[in-house]
DNA sequence: CCTTACCTTTACGTAAACGTCAACTTCGAG
DNA sequence: CTCGAAGTTGACGTTTACGTAAAGGTAAGG
């Protein structure tokens, strides 16, 4: 019943992920990632999988690659100690604090844009265009 | 009955909106401000205020310095040429559709991270923490 | 006259997150 | 054997939005 788990090489795990194989070179550089070696050769595992897809995550949310680095450490030191638990914790809360945050600011951003949109879209009313603007021949 | 327009220096129009002077000088490079001189020095008009308002509304909303100068230009142009308002008006579309993908992402992400905090704190209740970890002297 | 504060220009420095190039090595296919 | 594709490690280039001296001008106040 032994299911050997999936390894990749670096262009394909790139490819998956829509990345470049420097990418993931710098990754592992930074920290983010240290998959074992085969030779010279970069062997990737389906954990080295998933903590990408952390990375891509976090990139898509607008985080520095430091701050993803410490979201993984974060979702690692899941099954460690009691003592570091509580440390843990703490993280989870100053990051769930400035989320918050952002949330606001995001929303607040949203507010100001919807509003400029709103505006410009009633000026163009006041000229007569109330359909969504086709493209005519200049 | 003429009041004169005020006039600031580089100084006072900078703490006024809590940037750098030299932020200023960098926006009067990259074009989105000419002020006046007097000799050398700049003297910026209840105009060069105004846009640097603008300036400083864009940076909030996350466009760059690049974008701006084209909103400048466009508010410059015509007050209301049709065409390029709805420029305008797609821009802050398409923005207001990308902050959104990143507040579900946001989201989601704050939902993870409470789920992760929860699983946490119930570990440590289970060996008997329940209060708010103060901080030791180590 | 001298200091102080504020202004000027020029120009190099910084941080992030890779891109790009060079200069190999390695491996399977033909 | 040879070729090309894909891998490796440096190391320097790029972009954005300024920071940070360096070196000096100018006007007010003591």
């Amino acid at each position: 019943m032994a299911g050997r788990e999936p390894t990749y090489s670096i262009g394909e795990l790139a490819e998956d992920f829509a990345v470049t194989p420097r990418s993931l070179r710098f990754y592992e550089d930074q920290g983010l990632l240290s998959p074992a070696r085969c030779g010279s050769s970069r062997i990737y595992s389906h954990r080295d999988r998933g903590r990408l897809a952390l990375i891509c995550r976090g990139k898509r949310l607008g985080f520095s690659i430091a701050e993803i680095k410490e979201f993984l450490e974060l979702y690692e030191a899941d099954d460690h100690q009691v003592e570091q638990m509580r440390y843990v914790a703490t993280r989870a809360r100053s990051r769930i604090d400035s989320l918050e945050r952002q949330l606001a600011d995001v929303q607040q951003t949203l507010a100001e844009l919807r509003a400029l949109a709103a505006t410009v879209e009633t000026h163009l009313q006041s000229h007569g265009v109330t359909e969504t603007p086709d493209r005519r021949s200049p």
